[in-house]
DNA sequence: CCTCCGCCTTAACCCAGGTCAAGCCCAGGT
DNA sequence: ACCTGGGCTTGACCTGGGTTAAGGCGGAGG
């Protein structure tokens, strides 16, 4: 077994016996990648995904109107991939890129399918994930409803402990819906009250 | 067969043999709200949902700090339940509200679970139904990240062309995420652009 | 018929965040 | 040591939307 430690992870979404993981790690392959390289460009088939093994990454949607905006980072021991696109079987609008140099494990769709033909556990897991991947987005779409942008800054990094120092800030407010600028103001309004 | 349009909605999200459909309709029960009336209250157990044979809802979140938005609205043929919280085992933070005299059909999540015990359709009905949630979340984060409440206003009714006239502006305001006020100030400044 | 109420609009004022434009700081490359 | 450029901050000014409060209006009940 190749990746026990991401093994362990999968197992506590559904139980999958060790022979299918095998089937599972023999379909895989590992890819490094450099900072700023593109796992995948906007306009490619979505029809790959990975596992983040180490480095941070981030979803940037690259709006018709010009704008970028963030729609998720992903490190260590989180999926990669334009799931909607993928789900939809339309060209990826989303942009992902590695902002170190990281290392995941690429999995084709294709792939994935087959072991899903061989066993009901990746249906299963494939239900999990997308459980988890809709409380995250309901969990955004609430902060968006009653958040300001400071009440929204204050619980990403609640929630996100582990990017601290590895994410620009522009990225950030990429992230929160505002611009560097407007996140900018927003920390120094913070510093200014807290001492 | 008692809901057979039904049958053929989900049959397009997965496969369903008609004697699993049998067992389903089995254990399902019918239920009547007045206009005004909860189908569930914040607070209680999400151990059910519903699919809506007729009528509107609105998923309300009222916030710990008072202000209440709302997260989707549900006709015909849409699933009404506290989806996330049910995942989590969590109890409901949601009202869901009738706006009209309703009829739904209420499954019991243990019952639909018992369902999944016995066939493998149900376990990939959930995955697609998962899936399709995770979509229509994501297209919304989407919409909060790069659009005005003005260009969601016009992408709402675009997407929701069958709601005109159901719901009243102030629900339509908090599903944007702004004021009845504000949205007032939008709607009548377009007209005035308009003639 | 009138009144009340729910729903919507309008107006006046305020504030968060956008936009544009300088600047600053620091790391890398020469 | 010098430039260069990327990333962050700051300031001046503008604008969308929030807040409060005052009507308008149509429908249900007295």
């Amino acid at each position: 077994m190749r990746f026990p430690k991401l093994f362990e992870r999968l197992a506590t979404l559904a139980p999958i016996p060790p022979e299918e993981w095998a089937k599972a790690e023999a379909v895989a392959k590992e890819q490094s990648l450099a900072k700023r390289e593109l796992f995948l460009r906007p306009g490619d088939a979505a029809d790959r995904f990975a596992v983040v093994l180490q480095g941070v990454f981030r979803g940037v949607r690259v709006s018709p109107r010009g704008g970028e905006s963030i729609k998720a980072f992903r490190a260590e021991g989180e999926l990669i991939g334009a799931y909607a696109e993928m789900l939809q079987r339309l060209p990826s609008m989303t942009a992902i890129e590695a902002l170190e140099p990281s290392h995941v494990l690429v999995f084709q769709t294709r792939d994935f399918q087959q072991l899903e033909q061989g066993h009901v556990c990746w249906e299963r897991l494939a239900r999990r994930v997308a459980e988890q991947h809709f409380i995250l987005k309901e969990r955004r779409e609430q902060e968006f409803l009653e958040l300001s942008a400071e009440e929204r800054l204050v619980k990403f990094w609640e929630e996100h402990p582990h990017l601290k120092g590895r994410i620009p800030q522009r990225d950030v407010a990429a992230y929160l819906g505002i611009t560097e600028v407007a996140l900018s103001r927003i920390m120094s309004r913070r510093r200014r009250r807290a001492e």
